[in-house]
DNA sequence: ATGACATGATAAA
DNA sequence: TTATCCTGTCATA
């Protein structure tokens, strides 16, 4: 479930578990073995996110850069009676050093980056990053300034972490439905007031995904009450290639965009015609 | 047991 | 564009 919803999460969660706390770091798998044995024993300052990336602050310049890429994941776990021998491949673990019997750990498998950061390297990679729209300072311009010179698709646009940080398949492909926006339509093709309206939605989205952990795209009257799986987990179009849309009945559809799997409704999200082409 | 697939990103061709 | 990495889960055999 990696979005930007869940590094928010994460971050929060790691926070409440540790901030402020003398931590023991472990690499069970061994492939963050050194730089868990620099870091044992110290104090978690914090953690933060950005987008998909994830950073825990441990003080002195040091930093755990973590990205979960499409199917890592971090379980943090709060005042567990004991603490389990690790399952599986468990590249960090951290364990609350001042706890007594009851201690709360964090497990991190499957992550596309677990590494050692200094403050300067944090910062060159955040320079690549768009505006998040969990954080309160993002500034949707930055990103309008890119997609109103592209010529690119915005389903493209969307997806790139320089453009804005944080969306992954899921709120790319729901976000332009519940805009009847065309996914292959050029960035430079938006009006300024669409992109306003998608960058509110956005930010709503994703900030009910940080309250619920769950993303939640489809609004109420859409919501089909007798289908068998959880409706909290319901989308428009996401992963739903040939079921009928929730809107208007016709087969999602889908094809491969830059080595991703996209959903769209073609009635929902007729085909956009530049007058330059007419 | 085996294979396909996944809410990601990068480097090489 | 393609290949590659990381791990777990689910469907199929």
């Amino acid at each position: 479930m990696p979005e930007g919803h869940t590094l928010h999460r994460l971050a929060t969660a790691l926070d409440e578990a540790f901030a402020g706390h003398p931590v023991r770091v472990s690499s069970p798998q061994g492939r963050f073995a050194e730089s868990a044995a620099l870091l044992d024993g110290r104090t978690l300052e914090r953690a933060e996110s950005w987008g998909k990336h994830l950073w825990v602050h441990f003080g002195h310049d040091d930093l755990v850069h973590v990205h979960l890429g499409l199917y890592g994941r971090f379980d943090v776990v709060r005042d567990a009676a004991s603490v389990p021998p690790p399952v599986g491949q468990v590249r960090l673990r951290l364990v609350r050093a001042d706890a007594g019997e009851a201690a709360s750990y964090a497990d991190l498998r499957g992550a596309t980056a677990c590494e050692l950061q200094t403050s300067a390297q944090r910062q060159a990679l955040v320079d690549r990053l768009g505006p998040d729209p969990l954080r309160a300072d993002a500034d949707p311009d930055l990103a309008w300034q890119r997609i109103r010179r592209s010529r690119a698709p915005i389903a493209g646009l969307l997806m790139d972490q320089s453009v804005v940080a944080g969306i992954g398949n899921v709120y790319r492909a729901e976000l332009l439905h519940r805009h009847r926006v065309d996914p292959f339509r050029p960035g430079a093709s938006l009006r300024a007031a669409r992109w306003s309206e998608m960058w509110a939605d956005l930010v709503a989205l994703m900030a009910d995904g940080v309250r619920t952990g769950v993303i939640r795209t489809v609004r109420p009257e859409h919501l089909d009450v007798a289908e068998v799986d959880d409706p909290g987990r319901q989308s428009y179009v996401y992963r739903r290639a040939g079921e009928p849309c929730r809107v208007c009945g016709t087969r999602v559809r889908t094809r491969e965009l830059q080595g991703r799997n996209l959903y769209w409704c073609g009635r929902c999200q007729p085909r956009f015609r530049s007058r330059a082409l007419q």
